[in-house]
DNA sequence: ATTGCTTAGGTTATAACATAACACTGTTTG
DNA sequence: CAAACAGTGTTATGTTATAACCTAAGCAAT
């Protein structure tokens, strides 16, 4: 046990960060990436992954479609789901199971699963820097002879400002 | 990582099992359980408890729900589902996450997290006994200083029937 | 047994999440 | 330019889950 951490540095829960750098810093990370795979970082596809930045909390589909509507853009729900696909083919967003919600990947660059402690209270993630972990399921599966391909690790419950002040809405 | 096995001992992906002897089982202890717990198995929860342990394969709620139809059972949403969470409840069966689906419960007498192995290929769910590494991951939710209280740990590939001859639908 | 409490189930409607299918447009490339 | 393809618009529908309100069944105390 002793061999793992959890590394990451910005915590979502800790003291408030500058979180317009987080979405700059995002973007621009991703208009990078996106030109290096010659994937192309339309307006919609940029404006979700603007949105699901806004915050570290996990964004509905049909939330996001609400937002697009009042800017104007095209919404119905085929043009939300199209942008995530590609925001997740391009690791730029990963997908939050058990809230049905998406969410920015903070380490685009790398290719990963993402690990995320979840509050139920507040509704932020904070995505976990784990490689540790991701050897041992490798190995558990490998134990079995299953032939991992996909990790889905959400573990939640209260996150530490939430356990003091129920339902903050940082 | 020597500290963890998968020590399960009945894969759902070895050799064939008795699966009836499997069913019987898991009943006459979701009986007894029911039982201390001044809980009761009534003949709808009692069927969807049998329904979901057809199989390894989870099954969803329409799923059930068109099996308890056949049968002549009343059957609108709310009555399976109502079972369902009468039997998570009690720890008689698991909610995949992943797949919107529910399996039988392997081990209802401890209560658990349950982490498993999905085929995507023939749809089989494999219960993991993981004691250390719920324990790992409530190490890393405290160094977080996060109040774990669900994990969600559900990991995804082929299992070994499928890597050689995919689709079997044992 | 009668009352009253509590739990379980019936019923209708709808909310919330996701995709199929097909048409149109713009971009790229030979 | 034409062909091919990627992206988006649009309509409709499929799939999963719950709200709200009502009825019935079990059970305990008198």
């Amino acid at each position: 046990m002793s061999t793992m951490s959890a590394s990451d540095l910005s915590s979502a829960f800790g003291a408030s960060h500058d979180h317009h750098q987080c979405i700059d810093q995002a973007l621009s990370t991703a208009k990078r990436l996106c030109k290096q795979h010659r994937a192309r970082l339309t307006p919609v596809r940029q404006r979700v992954l603007e949105l699901i930045w806004q915050s570290h909390k996990p964004l509905g589909a049909y939330q996001i479609l609400e937002q697009l509507a009042r800017e104007g853009f095209n919404s119905a729900p085929p043009t939300v789901y199209r942008a995530l696909e590609f925001l997740l083919e391009q690791g730029l967003a990963h997908r939050i199971t058990s809230l049905n919600a998406f969410v920015g990947c903070c380490h685009p660059e790398r290719h990963h699963q993402g690990y995320f402690l979840l509050c139920r209270a507040c509704g932020s993630a904070q995505e976990l820097q784990l490689d540790a972990l991701g050897q041992q399921l490798q190995q558990i599966a490998a134990a079995q002879h299953f032939r991992l391909e996909a990790q889905i690790i959400e573990l939640s419950g209260l996150c530490p400002n939430c356990q003091t002040a129920p339902e903050a809405s940082a």
